[in-house]
DNA sequence: CTTGTATATATGAAAAATCATATATATGAT
DNA sequence: ATCATATATATGATTTTTCATATATACAAG
C-alpha cells in the first residue's frame, strides 16, 4: 500500500524551477490551490496547471476538486524515503522560497479577510 | 569559501540513472577513477565520460589526474545543504545500488589483486 | 428558472529549447 | 604503439512554454 517513489524520477520532478517551488510550497503548506500556487510562484496560470498536471500524473502528487477549486497535496501513500527527502530539501532550502511565500501570505484566507481565491461576492477584481 | 549550489540544478544533475548511479559511488567511496566508475556501472566509456565531464563543469565533482587515471570525487567547497542531501540520498537508497557496488568490488585494488584498472604489466586483459 | 458574466482549471497544438546517445576522433601518459 | 580519458558532431527524443480555447462552477439579474 505504498507508493514507492524511483529516486531518478523524483529528482526530475524537483529538477525545474516552477516544481520545485510548488513542491516545497506543498509540502510546507500540507495543501494548495491552482489559484494560490499561480499567486504565490507569479508565474501564468497554464503554466503552473501544467506543471501540477506533471506532479500529479507521475503520482507524486494528488488533486481533490472542491467547490471551484483543485486542491493539490502530497500523494498520501509516498514511500518513506521520497518523503524524507521532499522533508528535508524543504528545511534545507526554505530560504529560498521567502518571496513565495510572502505572496502566498496576501493570498490564503484568513478570519479577516478572504483570500485572493475566496469567493468574493460582487467583486470586479 | 563555500560552493554554493542552487537546489534545482543539484536536481537536474540527480535526474540521470547514469549520473545518479555515479554520484552516489562517488559519495560512498569518497573517490573512484572513469574505469572503475565505467566497470561498476557497466556502461561505455564515452557515455561516462560525458556524464563526468558534465558533474564537473557543473561544479559538482573535482576531476584529479594521476598517471593515467582520472579520479573523480565531490567538490571539497561544496555547501552544507548540498552535502546533506547527498549524503542522506546516498543512505536512503543505497540498496538501489547493490549491483554496482559488486561490480565495484571486482575492480577494486586489494593487497591480493590489483584492480581491473590498475597497470598490468604485459597483460593483454 | 434562465440568461449573462466572471472565475478556476485544464488542455490541444505548435514552436523552441534542452538533453541523451552513438560514433568517431583527439590528447596525453606509459 | 597502447591505454585511459575527453571531446566534437550529428541525431533523435523529450521537455518546456505559449496561445488560444474548452469545461465547469458560481453568482447575480431579470
Amino acid at each position: 500500500m505504498v507508493a514507492v517513489f524511483p529516486p531518478v524520477e523524483l529528482f526530475k520532478l524537483l529538477a525545474d524551477p516552477t516544481r520545485f517551488a510548488a513542491l516545497m510550497l506543498i509540502v510546507n503548506h500540507k495543501e494548495l490551490c491552482v489559484c494560490e500556487l499561480t499567486e504565490a510562484l507569479a508565474l501564468s496560470q497554464p503554466k503552473v496547471s501544467r506543471h501540477l498536471a506533471l506532479l500529479r500524473t507521475s503520482g507524486l502528487l494528488v488533486g481533490e476538486k472542491r467547490g471551484q477549486w483543485v486542491y493539490y497535496r502530497l500523494q498520501p501513500m509516498l514511500d518513506a524515503a521520497a518523503n524524507a527527502v521532499l522533508e528535508q530539501v524543504a528545511q534545507l532550502y526554505a530560504h529560498d522560497l521567502a518571496e513565495c511565500e510572502a505572496r502566498l501570505q496576501v493570498c490564503i484566507p484568513t478570519e479577516q479577510a478572504p483570500g485572493c481565491c475566496a469567493p468574493r461576492p460582487g467583486a470586479q477584481f
